[in-house]
DNA sequence: AAATCATATAAACATATTTATATATGATTA
DNA sequence: TAATCATATATAAATATGTTTATATGATTT
């Protein structure tokens, strides 16, 4: 039983679950993960380790950049409950936007070709403001 | 994406996974459940109203008894998240237990024909002890 | 090698949660 | 109505968690 109120532990965040969300779509870097959600870098570090440490991510490194996505091969009650609760949250405002900004912020990489995280904070953040 | 934060949250707690798998087989009193799960009164009370605050419980009253059970009629995100985690905890270990201890605590029950808390309470004491 | 950048970790603080202890309520029975 | 029983709640102590600030690491570029 250990395991799964372990998982319910780190879904009952929801910073985490925003982040588990995003890396459910697609690979991200730490920097992408805080122009999105809009917080500071050592949140995203820490809550992207805790989520690391239950074996929920991979991680993949390009130079200085990791990038992180939601681990393909889950156990069966670990997909099960994720699936669920994607469903659950398919109609979630503060998601929908979060899927929003990660549109925006992909379009900005493509653009620019690089993810440079000052240049990104400050376009996410002019972007924030604009709403 | 708050409630499903919040239910998450709720089943964060192993007493409280415990305290729903019970209720989810059959309505207990929490004098009963204090016996099968072998914690103290407050904390199941405390317990069983932050679940009934999550309208997670029905409850009937039956004398002084209050007898508990999970609400049949249940959010579509909250039914698929139990049904994953009943599937999920099919084969654990504590809650095999606990249901073992259901049934000699029903046993008992129909036997003295009351859920009278002191004996009721030795008996699971006697009864653990066993082990 | 020095400077810079992305990320990780540590330390400190505030807040929340769990649990136990003590007490209150509300129903029943003597 | 006094006593007892089942349950609820208030309080307090212990522990855990979330978040920020500051600092460290490890890689890259100049």
């Amino acid at each position: 039983m250990i395991s799964e109120v372990q998982l319910f532990k780190l879904l009952s965040d929801e910073t985490r679950v925003r982040i588990l969300m995003l890396l459910g779509r697609r690979e991200l870097c730490v920097c992408q993960l805080m122009g999105v959600l809009g917080v500071s870098q050592p949140l995203v570090s820490r809550n992207i380790s805790l989520l690391s440490s239950a074996d929920l991510l991979e991680e993949r490194r390009e130079g200085k950049l990791v990038f992180y996505s939601l681990k393909r091969k889950q156990s069966s009650f670990v997909a099960r409950i994720l699936a669920v609760l994607k469903t659950g949250l398919k109609n979630d405002k503060r998601l929908l936007d979060d899927l929003r900004s990660l549109g925006e912020c992909y379009e900005f990489q493509k653009k620019t070709g690089k993810c440079d995280m000052k240049t990104f904070l400050s376009f996410m953040e002019t972007r924030r403001g604009k709403r």
